[in-house]
RNA sequence: GGCGUCGUACCCAAGUGGUUUAAGGGACCGGUUUGCAAAACCGUUAUUCGUCGGUUCGAAUCCGACCGACGCCUCCA
């Protein structure tokens, strides 16, 4: 099946055809470094993730971006609440956010440009909008003028009640939006000259000229959470649509909101949950797979049972990969049809759950061939490609740490007692050093094969 | 007020006209196995998809109304 995309422009699954035969570019909105990112966050993040690996399992290379907004009026306010400096705040998030990133097993981008670096495009590129008079100024604002792009609405219905004034910026028409801010004095020195006068770019302006620089303001795909919609992306492609006479970019994948107790997580509500404290509590490879458990374009309520209910998940991938030799790197990926369903599911709009559904579809069939001793090589070779391919996708196995090699001397020990008393029938003793393994933290379980020691749960 | 999304078992969650008289995970209960556990395996748990109508040979899937939840229209992943 060849991959399927919803997209937000037609409000359908399309079939994906890329502008190059074998690129595929991406953008997709980032983070406003002034603070750390919650999970909400993440579930974008990871989902910009998961479509650069599928688009690669179609055998497309692809050229990333994920901005980093760092000139934002919260930065500013930030700033002079502590005191400090712009560059101190925004690398202080930007770093939280790259570890983060790579802690989730993000595949790192092409590209993470800063809107400060693209400053002068962004004045450049606003003084051609003045000039083709499609924007405007006012008491040193710049204003882009959207009765001069008959098409903007692109992803909403602009309603007639909409074009009431708004005169506190004395724009022209209320969704005249921003593309440079004057100075104002709660500024500081955060601030850029240009022929208007002191002042810094708007937001969505950042975004149209980060990928006016980066890709010649055209890409296969733009990508960014459900709220980004309206107005951002439609404002980020009135401008370059507007100037440069083609599509911004040919797909618009929108990633539905986490939501706490079932209202969106998001730091202005407060209720929002850190994504390192959840690493810390649970693993990377937990929350990780707690992002891609649900469909992207589904909201997900946020529980602790699910995050507990996806460690059970993985334990029990981990334990049917016990079940083999993995050598990673000597696994062809010769796909045969169960691979292929799960192919499908994710090419069919990413739909993770439904891979999710074959993977375990087919760990169960093979437990039970396991159980019954009747596992052929065919069988084993299919499921070690289905764990390459598995985890090229979901990234949450560790193959080369499956059994836990790092056993304390202790528990070897303890190990070697138990093993003895149990070639004497001494259940007593063997059972008491159990209870002390599973004190220390480790669980032992007694195979046809022996011994197996575990952390515990 | 305008625009939009969603409502599937005890919980989570796929499926969006016939291969599904509804995947997968968790939980529960019963069984096999085991010295006992654990794990694994087998079986059971929605004749039903918010409610009511309609279209169709056929609907969870399309249409309408109603009820309920949420989002955007202001910064936001």
């Amino acid at each position: 099946m060849s991959l399927k995309l919803y997209n937000s422009l037609s409000s359908k699954k399309e079939v994906f055809k890329s502008i190059s035969d074998k690129k595929v570019k991406t953008y997709g909105c980032g983070p406003t470094v002034y603070n750390d990112p919650h999970i909400g966050n993440f579930r974008t993040f990871v989902f910009y993730d998961l479509l650069n690996r599928v688009l690669q399992l179609n055998g497309y290379e692809t050229e990333t971006a994920v901005n980093i907004t760092d000139i934002d009026d919260k930065i500013i306010d930030r700033v002079n609440q502590e005191n400090t400096s712009l560059k101190e705040i925004t690398s202080k998030y930007e770093l939280s956010f790259l570890e983060l990133s790579k802690s989730l097993k993000i595949l790192p981008n092409n590209h993470n440009p800063r809107a400060t670096e693209y400053v002068e495009e962004m004045i450049e590129f606003i003084q051609a909008l003045i000039n083709q008079d499609l924007a405007y100024e006012m008491n040193g604002n710049i204003f882009f003028d959207i009765e001069a792009y008959p098409k903007y609405g692109k992803f909403v219905n602009i309603s007639d009640d909409l074009e009431t004034e708004d005169n506190e910026l004395s724009k022209k028409n209320r969704n005249d939006f921003t593309l440079w801010k004057a100075k104002k004095d709660s500024d500081g020195d955060i601030f850029w000259d240009s022929e208007w006068g002191k002042g810094r770019p708007g937001w969505h302006t950042e975004c149209a000229v980060m990928i006016k620089t980066l890709f010649d303001g055209r890409l296969d795909i733009h990508c960014g959470g459900i709220d980004l919609k309206f107005p951002h992306h439609e404002n980020e492609s009135a401008q370059i649509e507007a100037l440069q006479k083609h599509n911004l970019s040919n797909y618009w994948l929108h990633a539905e909101h986490l939501n706490m107790d079932d209202e969106k997580m998001s730091k202005s509500l407060g209720n929002f949950i850190d994504v390192s404290t959840l690493i810390e509590k649970n693993g990377s490879d937990v929350v990780r797979l707690f992002l891609l458990s649900a469909h992207y374009r589904t909201k997900v309520s946020f529980s602790q049972k699910k995050l507990d209910e996806c460690k059970k998940m993985i334990d029990k991938i981990k334990r049917f990969a016990k079940n083999f030799n993995i050598d990673s790197k000597n696994i062809e990926l010769k796909f045969s049809s169960e691979h292929e369903l799960f192919i499908d599911a994710l090419n069919d709009d990413l739909n993770t759950p439904g891979a999710i559904g074959v993977f375990f579809s087919f760990i169960s069939e093979m437990n039970k061939k396991i159980a019954e001793n009747s596992i052929n090589d065919a069988d084993k070779e299919k499921s070690l490609v289905f764990l390459k391919l598995f985890n090229s996708i979901f990234d949450i196995l560790d193959f080369n740490n499956l059994h836990d090699q790092n056993i304390p001397k202790e528990l070897q020990d303890l190990l070697v007692s138990r093993q003895e008393a149990r070639k004497n029938l001494d259940w007593k003793l063997s059972d008491s050093i159990r209870d002390k393994i599973e004190s220390l933290g480790w669980q032992v379980e007694d195979t046809s094969s022996g011994q197996n020691l575990s952390k515990k749960k």
